[in-house]
DNA sequence: CGTAGCTTTGAGTGTTATCAACTCTCGTGG
DNA sequence: CCACGAGAGTTGATAACACTCAAAGCTACG
């Protein structure tokens, strides 16, 4: 059962180490020593396959795992009875997910794919020992849900007291950064999400955040089509949507 | 140094044992054993008080202990560089502040005692070490951090999808909820924010909730006296503000 | 190709913000 | 003890930002 020692076995190729993940700088591990990490390999799950609009888990689910994203965009969503939805999150390569559940014991939102997605479960019991007997670990997942609440408040920032127009500045901002540490370019978005989805996350309409995106291109912010969206002038889009006191560490 | 053992000496009155603190089922004791609670004690610092418009931290302060709200109100407020605010949470008695600080090592907002405030400090460092040998708190913790990112969804539910009158409604019930697990009445609420505060938390202008207070009490909902509320009429407070599916479960 | 879903654009409306004046409360000092 | 003043709260009038409804254009996939 625990036959896997040191080099972890692939079985068919599909799972890959930890220590040797092209996300290990942006997952769980950072801060991890070669033997923490080899411990971690233990832990963690077949690495497996999400095709869009297929989810990760549901409202209500037990909690079973987090889920380390290895490729692709997730987002997580909230809904009420009457069919509003509000978008809570997207999640990108190398972020956690299911963090939310810890509390209640079941997750208290949904996790759908919005392309293919690629992720590595890690049953959350034998992470939480694991984190019990490695203080790297210990302090790696408080820091991950301390930035998970930062995230929050932002947002809640954004959605409380921002304007539709600095929201999407801000939201566009966020995902040039968080694509530029993959090593992706920070100038060429490629959306995953619809313009309603956008609105779900942003509190607004879907037609005003189309009506937006037109805007911002006729003004030389940024150049639309469709999904795919260029960023022109970076500086004048982080003015716009950073009324903000200071920048995010969003370290690690 | 650690001559403190089993009973904690009371240094003047003003420290008292975590296991004899008439909030231990609410505060960060609960699901810890004697022996756990004693090393807890060890860790948490004296208690102290706060007068009404001092600062537990600030914005860009360095992290160095999270805060068990003993008794009072304490606001968090994020602050955009026009002057527009955003207040991220409202903490009552047996909460934990701070938390959102371990991302980067600083506080990421400001926390503000709206009246006459007892914390005790709860260095951080020392908490991790102990969590790291008591595996009740480890897992403690990592409930009271999820439990945090619960909330802020929730409020970001509130914020992008929910009207002004769902808002106020949502909230004033969140309030009553918390106080009666505090063994207060649930219909009677004394607010220690002012319109203004309440308007920062919910994303609305200080006049609009002025107003709302006045409709609800048009409509037979609560009794308005200033900051003194009286529910009148909970079962329809809840039905307007729970559009949600499900009731948060913030156990602990 | 045809269809279904996504996106854009337009017209009209409404909720909530803003500006403004007035009232109330409470603490302080004359 | 009462008057005063400052902050907090209420209420009204007006305006604006974003929503809703509607229709047409586009994209992509079968």
């Amino acid at each position: 059962m625990r036959d896997r020692v040191g080099a972890v076995v692939t079985i068919g190729g599909i799972k890959l180490a930890c220590k040797d993940c092209s996300l290990r700088e942006l997952c769980l591990p950072l801060g991890l020593h070669e033997a923490d990490l080899t411990a971690l390999d233990r832990v963690v799950q077949r690495r497996r396959t999400l095709k869009k609009g297929e989810t990760l888990y549901r409202y209500g689910d037990p909690l079973r795992s987090l889920y380390a994203l290895k490729g692709g965009t997730v987002k997580t969503t909230g809904l009420m009875e009457d069919g509003r939805v509000q978008v809570t999150g997207f999640y990108m390569p190398g972020e956690l997910l299911g963090v939310d559940a810890i509390n209640a014991d079941q997750h208290p939102c949904t996790a759908e794919a919005l392309e293919t997605v690629e992720v590595c479960d890690i049953p959350f019991h034998a992470l939480e020992e694991l984190a019990q007997k490695v203080p790297a670990l210990q302090h790696q997942l408080f820091r991950i849900m301390s930035r998970e609440i930062v995230r929050d408040e932002q947002m809640l920032m954004m959605l409380g007291r921002m304007t539709a127009e600095e929201r999407l500045a801000a939201a566009l901002v966020n995902f040039a950064r968080r694509q530029a540490r993959l090593g992706l370019s920070d100038r060429l978005l490629r959306l995953a999400m619809s313009r309603q989805d956008l609105g779900d996350y942003l509190g607004l309409a879907l037609e005003t955040v189309s009506r937006l995106f037109s805007r911002f291109q006729e003004e030389g912010l940024i150049s639309v089509h469709g999904r795919q969206i260029e960023i022109l002038d970076a500086d004048r889009l982080r003015g716009m949507g950073s009324g903000m006191a200071g920048e995010v560490s969003v370290s690690a």
